[in-house]
DNA sequence: CTAAATATTGAACAAAGTTCAAAGGACCGT
DNA sequence: ACGGTCCTTTGAACTTTGTTCAATATTTAG
C-alpha cells in the first residue's frame, strides 16, 4: 500500500474535475467558485491547492477533457459512409458547430481562460490544436495533390478559423445569434467556396 | 451657471473614459482597476458610481469609442482609388486585422466583457455591428445583385465571422500565432474564394 | 445668508482566490 | 506497541477588488 497519499489524491483530482466540469456546464467558467467545488468534492478549501497549483490548472485539466470529448465528435463524423472531401470538410465543421452548441460553456471555457501574458499554450493544448487541424488537412491533401505543405498548412488555419469564428459570433446570442440550420448552412456555405 | 454638477460629472465622466482607455489599452481589460482609475482620475473610489452604473458600464463606454475607430478604419479603407468589389472587401478584412493588431487588448475588451446571461447587447453595439455590415454589404450587392437580402445577409454575416476567426486566432500569440503577412495573405485568399 | 436639498467622499463591506500555522496522520526504528 | 519525526490536511486569516452608504461638503433656492 505504497501510496495512500497518492491514491487519496488521484481520487481528489478525479473528484474535483468531474465537479468543476459539472459546475462550468452549468454556469460557465465565470461561475466557478473555489469553495463550491470545496463543498462538492467534500474536502477543505485548501485541498484543492494540494491537487492543482491554482484554480487555473483546474481548469486546464477539464479542458484536456473537453478537447478530448471534442476530438472525438469531430472524427466521430466521418464515421459514416465515405463521403467525397469536400463533404467531409463540411461534417467535421458541423461537428464542431454541434458539440459547441451542445456543451456550449465548456467550449467556451477552452478559449475563454486566461493565460499570464507572454506565457504560451500548453503542449497538450497545442497538441489538441494540431489533431484537429491533422483531421481537416487529410481531405485537404486530397483536393489539393499539388499544394506545398506550408500553403495548406495556411489553408487549414484558415479553414478552422473561419468555421470557429463562424460558430462563436453565431451561438453568442446577445449579438449575431444565428439559428442553428442556418449556422449549418453558412458553414456548408464557406467550406464549398473554400474546398474548391 | 445652472448645472455646475452636471458640468463636473460630464468632465468626470471624459476623465474616466480616457484614463480606462489607456489602461486597457496598455494592460488588458482583466488588468482595470477600479482604484487605479480613481488615482488616475484624481478623484474618489466611489465617484467612479456616481458616473457611471459599474466598471462594465464605463467599458461599455470605452467600447463605443472603440467601435467608432474601428469603424472609421474600416470605412477609410476604401477611401484610396476604386477597388473591384472584391478588392474592396479584401481592404476591408485587412483594415479590420491591422486594427485589431494595433489596438489588441481596446479591440479584445469588444468581446471579452461579459454580459449578465441571456441579456442583449446594448442597442448602439447592435447598431455598431450593423455598420459594419452594411460595409460588407456593399460590394457584395454589387457581385450577387440577384441574390434575395436574406440570402446576401447570410453571405454578409458568414464572411465577417470568418475573417473575425481569422484574426482572431490569428493574434493569439499562445496558440495559433500567425505573422502579420500571412494573416493577411489568408484573408485575401479566402475572400477571393467566397466572393465568387 | 441660511437652510434644505443634493452630491461627494472614502471607510467599511462583501465576495473570492490563495496562503500557512496548527493539528492530524503516516511511517520507521526500537 | 510506542515514540518521534516527517509529511499532509485543514480552515481561519490574508489579500485583492468591486460596490455601498453614512457622514461630510457643496450647491441651490428663498
Amino acid at each position: 500500500m505504497a501510496g495512500k497519499v497518492e491514491t487519496r489524491r488521484a481520487a481528489l483530482r478525479t473528484a474535483l474535475i468531474s465537479h468543476a466540469k459539472k459546475r462550468i456546464a452549468d454556469n460557465g467558467l465565470k461561475n466557478l467558485r473555489a469553495r463550491d467545488l470545496a463543498n462538492d468534492a467534500g474536502c477543505a478549501l485548501g485541498a484543492i491547492y494540494n491537487v492543482f497549483g491554482d484554480l487555473g490548472d483546474l481548469v486546464l485539466a477539464v479542458n484536456a477533457e473537453t478537447f478530448e470529448s471534442l476530438g472525438s465528435s469531430v472524427a466521430e463524423s466521418l464515421a459514416e459512409a465515405p463521403l467525397t472531401p469536400t463533404d467531409q470538410l463540411v461534417a467535421m465543421a458541423q461537428a464542431y458547430h454541434h458539440f459547441a452548441a451542445a456543451h456550449y460553456h465548456l467550449w467556451r471555457a477552452l478559449f475563454d481562460i486566461e493565460r499570464p501574458a507572454g506565457e504560451a499554450a500548453p503542449d497538450w493544448y497545442l497538441a489538441e490544436m494540431e489533431q484537429l487541424f491533422a483531421y481537416i488537412d487529410a481531405p485537404l491533401s486530397v483536393l489539393f495533390p499539388d499544394h506545398v505543405p506550408e500553403q495548406r498548412a495556411l489553408l487549414t488555419k484558415a479553414l478552422f478559423s473561419s468555421v470557429h469564428g463562424i460558430v462563436l459570433l453565431g451561438l453568442d446570442e446577445a449579438s449575431a445569434g444565428v439559428p442553428a440550420p442556418q449556422l449549418d448552412k453558412m458553414i456548408s456555405l464557406v467550406l464549398n467556396q473554400l474546398a474548391s
